[in-house]
DNA sequence: GCTATCTCCATTGACGCCCATGTTTTCCCA
DNA sequence: TGGGAAAACATGGGCGTCAATGGAGATAGC
């Protein structure tokens, strides 16, 4: 499955349709169906909790946030309010046939969107931002890292030797 | 799987299309199908926290870092913060049949990159720089070994004389 | 009957694919 | 051992295809 990576800014048109980034489609969508690979109906989208922003996922994960309501190792103590309230605000948006959604009107005011959708690739998930928060939050993100040193660990795959000093 | 060593330096042409210098290609691509080597999408690339250059991996690593991320991470902590960043910051760069890859402007920007790229092996991953820049934070690092003291001893061998010319 | 939503179609510009060229290195043969 | 042919790789450019975008028409719901 693809890893959904890098950034995006697509136009919402007249209608409030905007594209889903290409490489995201097939990333997002379930992988039930690779002959039809675009047949997919949409994603799942929720407010983030850390930012001013929204979140995005596929139904695989929206799955097991669901789950997490009855399995405990999911969240630690607000497992249950956490869950409950991400359920509770997130929205199925359909895709059409050119990979186009609409975003709805709560989820557009959480995140402060107007006529432009910065899509952000976070490997299994995406967020969904106002290009200029975006650019407000991220700001010193990259420099904090570069300041902190930069010493990743990641998990180690047999056979994967690659030895992560992260030198990066 | 083959390493990656030494050192090449590419054209950018009109297009922004650099070749990924031979050796290296086989590399970085994902070994799914060895009787098809030259059939694989690309690299990910994105800036070093270390140098104003670009790190470029494959798939695996990368899926790596997204996994540091891993699904349920709505309580992130530092950690999964750096994940981030390079996710963010990282771009999927595919390869056409001439085994050439576009940089995004943005990637050019962070390395300062005109009109050459320098690729430098770097064992499982590799970097890329602008020339100049790589010339000057290397000058660095030899002035630094050599205050250090630094004693390697090589094995002479005919035609290699002691060393360090090895980048030419 | 009116409105909201989805599907279908058209346009445009960027990107990927294909083919051509040149330069360098390798190999073969004298 | 040197020269020439051939292959491999880097490079350049033309062109077709696809993704993003915009809008009209059809369909369903109120």
């Amino acid at each position: 499955m693809a890893l959904l990576v890098g950034r995006h800014v697509n136009k919402i048109d007249r209608k409030g349709r905007v594209s889903v980034p290409k490489p995201f489609r097939a990333a997002l969508s379930r992988s039930r169906a690779e002959a039809d690979a675009e047949a997919f109906t949409g994603l799942y989208a929720f407010p983030s909790f850390k930012y001013p922003a929204l979140e995005a996922c596929d139904e695989a994960f929206m799955t097991r946030v669901a789950e997490g309501l009855e399995d405990l190792d999911l969240f630690s103590d607000d497992q249950d309010d956490l869950a409950a309230v991400i359920l509770e605000n997130a929205r199925e948006l359909p895709m059409d046939p050119e990979g186009r959604i609409v975003l709805t009107d709560d989820l557009r005011d959480f995140a402060s969107i107007k006529d432009e959708v910065l899509f952000v690739g976070r490997g299994q998930r995406m967020l969904m931002w106002e290009p200029a928060a975006y650019e407000a939050q991220r700001g010193d993100a990259f420099e904090r890292a570069k300041a902190r040193g930069m010493t990743l660990k990641i998990p180690k795959r047999p056979g994967a030797s690659a030895g992560e000093d992260g030198d990066g």
